[in-house]
DNA sequence: TATTGTTATACTCTATAACTATA
DNA sequence: TATAGTTATAGAGTATAACAATA
């Protein structure tokens, strides 16, 4: 007969506890650049793309736009980024990456590749990267912000 | 030439807003029974060993005491526990599960694999079940308390 | 009237520090 | 003095609601 397996070995709450993890060893990464994770899909989605406007961050990362206004606020501070009046509707601000918000994503990214290198340390090689792709799989399923 | 794999699709950010994702979907099984995530490690460790003091509670559950003494307020409100004096040190309140508490349990517990089966239900079973494995790994590698 | 961005406010989760009662 | 538990307070992070400028 099968045991029971814990609440505590369910994914929910191993996927919880686990992003609290990611999260602050991620911060800890991002925090000499004076960035914190919730900025790296902005930096991210503004170096793919072309110039957004502030509503269509908040949709794509998934936030309200009280948050992104925020976010671009600490970006602009750093020299990160631009907001420029939308010339033909005056009410939106076209966002865009400077030199230094590129030059920031770079630093960001190498720093990022560390962190999970940290974090999958004591896996198995194949088992790390099996889990890399089924969490990439996982967020385009449901959709997430960015994916 | 390798690709520069996006910073958005690194394990720290992907664990970062799976983990968002799972607390989300937890709380909101979790609520007709008036448990939250946090609570479950309480039941889970309370259940599995004999009774224990707050401050060891805290340590195994990896929050500071204070954050002990809401959560057991708020199950001792719902009846799933008792604090009980210690005689031998009566600065000590030991805790331990009522039997509406092993109800809550075995009622979160059932919800928890309904959570989990749509979390995953996008993915290939051998994936899913690869993947609650790894995270559980993960957990143990880097001590999760409560793993 | 509706929409974009902004500000003010509130709520959750967690931590730190000050306090109490016991030891 | 030191420790177990408690309370008060503060800091992230996020959301909702009210508001100003523009459409």
């Amino acid at each position: 007969m099968a045991l029971e397996e814990p609440l505590t070995d369910s994914v929910a709450f191993l996927l919880a506890k686990l992003g609290q993890l990611a999260t602050l060893r991620f911060a800890e990464g991002l925090a000499p650049l004076g960035l914190r994770p919730r900025h790296c899909a902005v930096l991210g989605l503004l170096a793919a793309g072309p110039a957004m406007s502030q509503l269509e961050l908040a949709n794509r990362i998934g936030v309200t736009s009280s948050v992104v206004v925020e976010m671009l606020d600490e970006l602009q501070v750093l020299g990160a980024l631009r907001r420029i009046r939308d010339t033909t509707d005056r009410r939106r601000q076209l966002t865009e990456l400077t030199p230094r918000g590129t030059t920031l994503l770079r630093r960001a990214t190498r720093l990022t590749r560390k962190i999970d290198a940290e974090l999958l340390a004591q896996l198995d090689p194949g088992r790390a990267a099996e889990l890399s792709f089924t969490l990439g799989e996982l967020a385009k399923a449901h959709e997430l912000p960015g994916h």
